[in-house]
DNA sequence: CAATAGATGTCCT
DNA sequence: GGACATCTATTGG
């Protein structure tokens, strides 16, 4: 859920994640603790938000002890609420491409830097709901997408059959 | 449809 | 210098 002062309300629905651990090569608390990812060794509910390809932003849910390095990288959503404000910040007003990538998410929900860090659980402009459990035959799973290390865990989880779900391919076709 | 190039900040070797 | 938790436009079948 997404609420600004003088906006329509946004929200959408997850569908797709992946998860990510410090003891894991594709996670980038896998190495050094820095600045970037300093949040992600935070308590858990909060938001991590990475830069990356030099012009995309990506969000995570921090989910570890404090100090634990560990977090689920929020990958597609159903867009619900406030469609036509995210188109406007998407530019298209095709719905499966509002939400359906990590960096589509950011986009549309107007997620930055400067949500990083935000506490999601006690709730201000940016929070997450429970919403209806999906049962567990309707849960995919696979290799994660866009990683050559880490391959073999496969920690990306989706929901079946949801148009939504991103398109992005998991990391199995590894050609050199 | 599939494959590819290009944009380009931050971290790593 | 190179890789990267990506997306878009373009090119070719």
């Amino acid at each position: 859920m997404r609420e600004l002062p003088g906006e329509p309300r946004l929200s959408v629905r997850i569908v797709e994640t992946e998860a990510y651990r410090e003891d894991d090569p594709a996670s980038h608390s896998y190495r050094s603790r820095t600045p970037r990812n300093e949040v992600m060794f935070g308590p858990a509910g909060r938001l991590y938000v990475y830069f990356t390809y030099g012009m995309h932003f990506c969000m995570n849910v921090v989910t570890g002890q404090e100090g634990e390095g560990s977090a689920v990288l929020l990958r597609a959503a159903v867009p619900l609420e406030g469609l036509e404000e995210m188109a406007r910040r998407r530019g298209t007003s095709e719905p499966r491409r509002l939400c359906s990538g990590p960096a589509m998410l950011c986009e549309a929900l107007g997620v930055g830097r400067a949500e990083s860090g935000v506490d999601l659980v006690r709730g201000g402009g940016l929070w997450l709901e429970a919403g209806d459990r999906v049962p567990r035959a309707r849960v995919g799973r696979s290799a994660r997408v866009g990683i050559r290390q880490g391959v073999e865990r496969r920690w990306r989880f989706f929901v079946n059959d949801d148009p939504f779900v991103s398109r992005g391919r998991p990391a199995a076709r590894v050609k050199d």
